[in-house]
DNA sequence: TTAATCCCTACTAAAAAGGTAGGATTTCTC
DNA sequence: GAGAAATCCTACCTTTTTAGTAGGGATTAA
């Protein structure tokens, strides 16, 4: 499984553009002061969430990002598939030449990972950007 | 979250002890061969899991490892936790000096990953030794 | 026209993953 | 007691990934 900083600087970035987006939109270097996060980085994930169809942007001054969606349609599995992108667990093909070649033993691990991966990404499926927004107010 | 190769051969090689003793120990150059896992890198992984109390080993000629407990106690988690140190997700203190320090905003994901962290334990918690064999014979 | 902004590509440093190498020690078997 | 089979131990190494940095180009509001 993939779970990088790059994924929770993402989703960190798009709770920010939620709380504090009204209509206009934000600019990265605002996100990279709030968030603290380097703002060569951050454009290099708001391509790939543009890309994925989770914000939207307008250049030039003044410009910035926008939620594509409202909040409450965008999970937090979308953010995170969009940047990082492959939100599977270790597979046998891809990681290893060893391990896995249709032996039943060397492929009884194979199942239980798939297993998880479903499981995280239902986690994530699960709850929505909008979810991330309610918990800042507290 | 940490997940890796390392995790998995270390539950593919339990899993493989677990099928194949009959009281008598198991040689790690046994493993290797069946698992296709290097055995310098097996000896490596089963230090630790020695360390761990999942197996305990016999040396000399004819020595090799037996499970500690019955497969029916041991639960993956264990295992992960015995070989891939730190089964938590990203921590911010940990891998970032940026991102996390406290302020409400920042926070957000922080509570989302331990809430992910801990689903995935609990997915491990639940899955046994003893239900990959069975698996196997099918 | 200028400054703010997104857009794009290439490079790089540090860490982690996934090993390898080489030897020391223990113990069974002959 | 010698030799082989095994665990034990430490150090090193190679490759991949992560997490950036650098430097400019294109666009647009004021």
């Amino acid at each position: 499984m993939k779970l990088t900083n790059k994924g929770r600087y993402a989703v960190m970035a798009m709770a920010d553009l939620a709380s504090n987006s009204n209509e206009r939109p934000i600019s990265l270097s605002e996100i990279s002061i709030r968030q603290n996060i380097s703002l060569a980085y951050l454009e290099q994930i708001f391509i790939k969430l543009k890309i994925n169809n989770l914000v939207k942007s307008s250049r030039g001054a003044n410009g910035g990002y926008t939620l594509f969606k409202p909040a409450t349609e965008i999970k937090i599995s979308n953010i995170i598939n969009a940047v990082d992108e492959e939100v599977k667990t270790l597979n046998c093909k891809k990681h290893s030449k060893r391990g896995c070649n249709n032996k039943a033993v060397k492929c009884i691990t194979h199942n239980l990972w798939d297993q998880l991966d479903q499981h995280i990404n239902g986690f994530f499926e699960k709850v929505k950007l909008q979810d991330l927004t309610k918990q800042n107010q507290k």
